[in-house]
DNA sequence: CAGCCGTGGTG
DNA sequence: TCACCAAGGCT
């Protein structure tokens, strides 16, 4: 049983030129593995180092984020974006403190019944924190072992199940190892086969590549429309709660609405961070983050 | 499953 | 400059 020379020079290359990335030390737990993962989602590492290392300095434990309202997680989110994946992160929180003792589970089953945990996030989990063989692809993966092992130049815009099955002919069978080459597949993805420009004078495998061998064909298929921003209402949401962040009172709703011109569109916005869970309305005429103050008493 | 959900760096 | 993009998840 020989291991791919594909896993092991990418391996290889890992265990050398591996970013020193503070949720990979050795001394790091799974509460913090799973935190990085979160936040990782759709954000780039160079914002999340700041933020990681903060919240982790304040929360060392799901139960020390458990013990606090929303608001408090919503805070210290910062401008990390998709602000939900906060208010996720506390709820798995509490659910590891009702449902596994505080501790992190290690099943695949247990961590994708956490709040913000989807196929993605369980496997990082389970291989970087536990050590388990299971695939972990994320877009980076997906895309190197597309282009180095499939000759295609992008993979498609959804992780589907025969990329998970891609991915595991690769690892090797020892537990640790594979681990090890799920994240140095990510790592290549992300810093030497990117998605725009890829550095192939500096990839290990290059002389191996199926993609550079046809030729470093372009995409040809139908690319995915961009996601437009300006206008939207996740603007309107990020101005809306950029001013409750920021406030040490509940906020009057005149002032929300001089956030936005369109009072269908900001109405629309603000039940939506309220349905939500990001912000609740204290009294007919002012709101407030989740939890931010003393309960609203309701007769 | 396509669309939605933030934010800031960059080629 | 301004589209594109960055370790997804949820409905």
């Amino acid at each position: 049983m020989t291991e791919p020379t594909f896993t092991t020079l990418v391996s290889r290359w890992y265990t050398q030129h591996a970013r020193d990335l503070p949720w990979r030390r050795p001394e790091v737990g799974a509460w913090a593995i799973l935190v990085s993962e979160v936040m990782l989602q759709q954000t780039p590492v160079a914002r999340v180092v700041p933020s990681w290392t903060d919240w982790m300095a304040r929360w060392p434990t799901p139960a020390d984020l458990a013990a606090e309202p929303p608001a408090e997680a919503i805070r210290m989110w910062g401008r990390l974006g998709y602000p939900r994946r906060a208010v996720r992160l506390r709820e798995a929180a509490v659910a590891i403190v009702e449902r596994h003792g505080g501790q992190v589970p290690n099943r695949l089953e247990q961590l994708l019944a956490l709040p913000g945990v989807g196929t993605y996030t369980a496997r990082a989990v389970a291989a970087f924190a536990y050590g388990q063989r299971h695939p972990v692809v994320d877009t980076n993966v997906r895309r190197v072992i597309c282009r180095a092992v499939a000759g295609k130049p992008d993979a498609g815009p959804t992780t589907r199940p025969a990329d998970l099955v891609a991915a595991e002919e690769l690892l090797p069978a020892e537990p640790a190892a594979a681990a090890l080459a799920s994240a140095a597949f990510m790592e290549l993805g992300a810093v030497v086969c990117t998605a725009r420009s890829p550095r192939c004078g500096s990839c290990p495998v290059a002389s191996i590549c199926a993609w550079r061998a046809s030729g470093e064909p372009a995409p040809t298929g139908p690319t995915r429309r961009p996601q437009r921003y300006a206008g939207t209402d996740r603007q309107v949401r990020g101005l809306l709660l950029e001013v409750l962040r920021e406030a040490t009172a509940p906020v009057p709703q005149q002032r929300l609405d001089q956030v936005w011109a369109d009072d269908t569109q900001r109405f629309r916005a603000l039940a939506g961070l309220v349905n939500d869970g990001l912000v609740e309305q204290v009294n007919e005429a002012s709101f407030r983050l989740a939890g931010d103050g003393p309960p609203i008493l309701v007769r």
